[in-house]
DNA sequence: CCGATTTTGTTCGTAATAGAAACAAATGCC
DNA sequence: GGCATTTGTTTCTATTACGAACAAAATCGG
């Protein structure tokens, strides 16, 4: 018999769109399974494989085989052994297969040629450009330049656009980017057939929870988390069963709209107290300010003043009352915002994104005092929460890893 | 190659306890296709598994052949057809596999002999017993006695055990059930080896979600929703890409405890305005009563006046203007509750159930105004919210799908 | 230096099984 | 009663996991 989940998840098997396994089925997964196996624990040989497979090692022979064919790992150097026949070893094929990875922010863009691991080989940036025509255009060029001049580094594989927005994946289609401004556009397709190149798009806070799970530590369990991004907007990816949930309509893990207090400050989205008026960058400035946070007077607070939550943090660093008093009220609402999301989901540990992870020392004793008052047990209230490691931005990893890791995730089956 | 995930969900292989692929792993897999097949489409024929499931016949009659030898499925009568041979129908076999489910209650302790699609055969009902040794021993004496009642019904093929708390379902222990008052208490084996069955314990609303999943109508998509249960507590049990959701510490689903208004009544969880303190049936009762609601006066409030929510729906459909207002604001938040639900998840509907929902009519275009207000897009606004079908306990429902729904469950795989 | 030992990697034979096609059975129609 | 049509079974074949034997490559001990 098979193994069931144990804890038992209870999948009901969906009639109407099954996937039947068919004779070649094992050999599918088996070789799916192994490639990861190398992946997690290269360089290793073909007889380390066969162990951790508990299979013979005619079996993996014939697998590796396949995949040295696919030209998806390769063949590395003999390694020294105590005794016996030494080992090759076997590796991922990382470094030739290229991916372009494209972060779109609320001012700036970034675009950045790297290979399979999110190592970079270039990154350039430039303002962002609104008009989805125009945007489309310019990222074509640069893409077909970058390529252009770095031929000799690989074949590249594809595109991994990250928005900050809602995204549509059967369409492709961006359903809604209040930063930009963008409503039911389509750029995918357009960036598509421009550059002859497949084109994942996925938004920013999925896009990260996928980095953390594909290129975080190896050996961590990532099957069930939250990765927070707390920067211009307040969103969560979630990642629960090791699958990420997009929502019905695209639109879950908007913790940032969920209230905290109904006669709170006035949010962009309309409503009143939300998460995101608390805790944003712009809810920590205009605190410090002492002004209100508001569309239409949000713009201009920044233009005036030219002040980010970086200077902010940086004076309560430095001692400023003001300044330390508007970062620990974000971070008060903030341990009700992660309070929120353990009562929810109670995930293994919770990531935590964006500018206001400089001052993490500041602010983890007063938002962990929150998630203890406001959790209901010990286990719950212990809930590591982490700040995302430091190093190349989280959303181009995540871009990049929207293009390598369809290459190794697990088959729907059943 | 196999299919993947279509939006892609990109789950990673957990490379420390995958399951491997073998020789009969493809058989196994389509057997269990076709006996969900024959499930959804009863009374089905041979020819038309085969036309399902896009395989040749001869395959079916195979896998046919093996579940009538495990006596999972039945042959009924031939059909009438208008040309050619007649088919012969099968059935999954239900009627002859009893389950002993079991609902614990706050006051009332539920326990029904069942078949494997929660057909009733005898409901008994008794005072909850609180103290554990107790109730395992009731519990098993009337479990033997029922099975030698009626013995001649078919074979028990175990207990299904819905409890009001957090289950670590490695152990089976009761981690906290505040309303019995059991922290780290263990029944499930005591019962097991009292009655030799298999015993299967959740936690409340995730047995009401299951029970929505496996015994809800056929052909509905149940593969994103949440089961918000509204009564003593608040809780809900969430469905995510076909499988539920328990957390890291089986913890959950847990937004009954997420605050709406930090300024808002006490909870019995001991914090402040939480959405169970604002909607719970004790807070509706509270609220109509003119009292305040906390741990000390909650049991003297009913036991001075008798009454209960129902009777406070009951008056404030014949018109009294306090229960009126009462019932109105338990809308209201319930409102915000759910929003917070689709901002967090966007399921694809919400079902609700508790005795509120008596009231349907009279809360729903109020709590849909909330939805409105405080959601994000007009999908997520427009999110289906269905009340509880009536009929049976779908608590009871629930505790036999425990014990049924493992036999069809899709296996992990990779 | 050479055989014994150990470990790695390959090859080959066997049993199981998906898939296809032929076959048998049952029914209505002309 | 043949013939068409549909259902269900049987048979055959190509594929493939699995196990075992084999070959290769290294160390070690005498």
């Amino acid at each position: 018999m098979l193994a069931h989940f144990s804890p038992p998840l209870l999948r009901k098997i969906d009639t109407r769109r099954f996937v039947r396994a068919t004779r070649s089925t094992p050999r599918e997964i088996n070789r799916l399974i192994l490639l990861n196996l190398v992946r997690e624990h290269q360089p290793v040989s073909r007889a380390d494989l066969a162990r951790h497979m508990d299979i013979g090692r005619g079996m993996i022979t014939s697998l590796v085989d396949e995949l040295l064919n696919d030209e998806a790992i390769y063949e590395g150097a003999t390694i020294d052994a105590p005794r016996g026949r030494k080992p090759q070893m076997l590796f991922v094929r990382t470094r030739d297969r290229l991916v372009v990875a494209i972060d779109v922010r609320f001012s700036r863009t970034d675009i950045m040629l790297g290979d399979f691991a999110a190592n970079a080989i270039t990154i350039e940036s430039f303002d962002t450009i609104v008009d989805p025509g125009e945007f489309v255009r310019t990222i074509v060029a640069r893409t077909k330049r970058l390529l252009a001049t770095h031929l000799a580094s690989g074949r590249c594989e594809g595109i991994g656009l990250v928005v900050p927005g809602m995204v549509d994946q059967r369409t492709g289609r961006i359903l809604n980017a209040p930063q930009l401004g963008w409503r039911n556009v389509d750029v995918r397709d357009a960036i598509a057939s421009g550059t002859g190149l497949p084109v994942q798009i996925e938004n920013a806070p999925i896009a990260c929870a996928l980095a953390h799970v594909w290129l975080g530590q190896r050996g961590r369990d990532v099957g069930d988390f939250v990765y927070m991004t707390v920067s211009d907007g307040v969103g969560c990816g979630i990642v629960v069963n090791g699958q990420v949930v997009r929502g019905h309509s695209h639109t879950g893990g908007e913790f940032g709209h969920i209230p905290l207090d109904l006669r709170g400050p006035r949010c962009l989205c309309g409503n009143r107290g939300c998460l995101e008026a608390h805790t944003s960058n712009l809810a920590t400035l205009t605190r410090y300010l002492d002004r209100e946070l508001s569309p239409e007077n949000m713009r201009a607070v920044l233009r005036e003043t030219g002040l980010t939550v970086g200077d902010v943090i940086q004076r309560a660093q430095d001692g400023d009352a003001q300044a330390i008093a508007a970062v620990d009220a974000t971070a008060r609402f903030l341990g009700l915002g992660l309070a929120m999301v353990i009562n929810a989901l109670n995930p293994t540990q919770i990531v935590v994104g964006g500018e206001i992870t400089a001052a993490w020392e500041r602010i983890e004793p007063i938002f962990r005092q929150v998630v203890r008052e406001r959790t209901l047990t010990a286990d719950a209230a212990d809930t590591p929460i982490r700040p995302e490691d430091a190093g190349i931005s989280p959303r181009l990893r995540g871009a990049t890893v929207l293009v390598a890791a369809p290459q190794f995730a697990a088959p729907r089956l059943a």
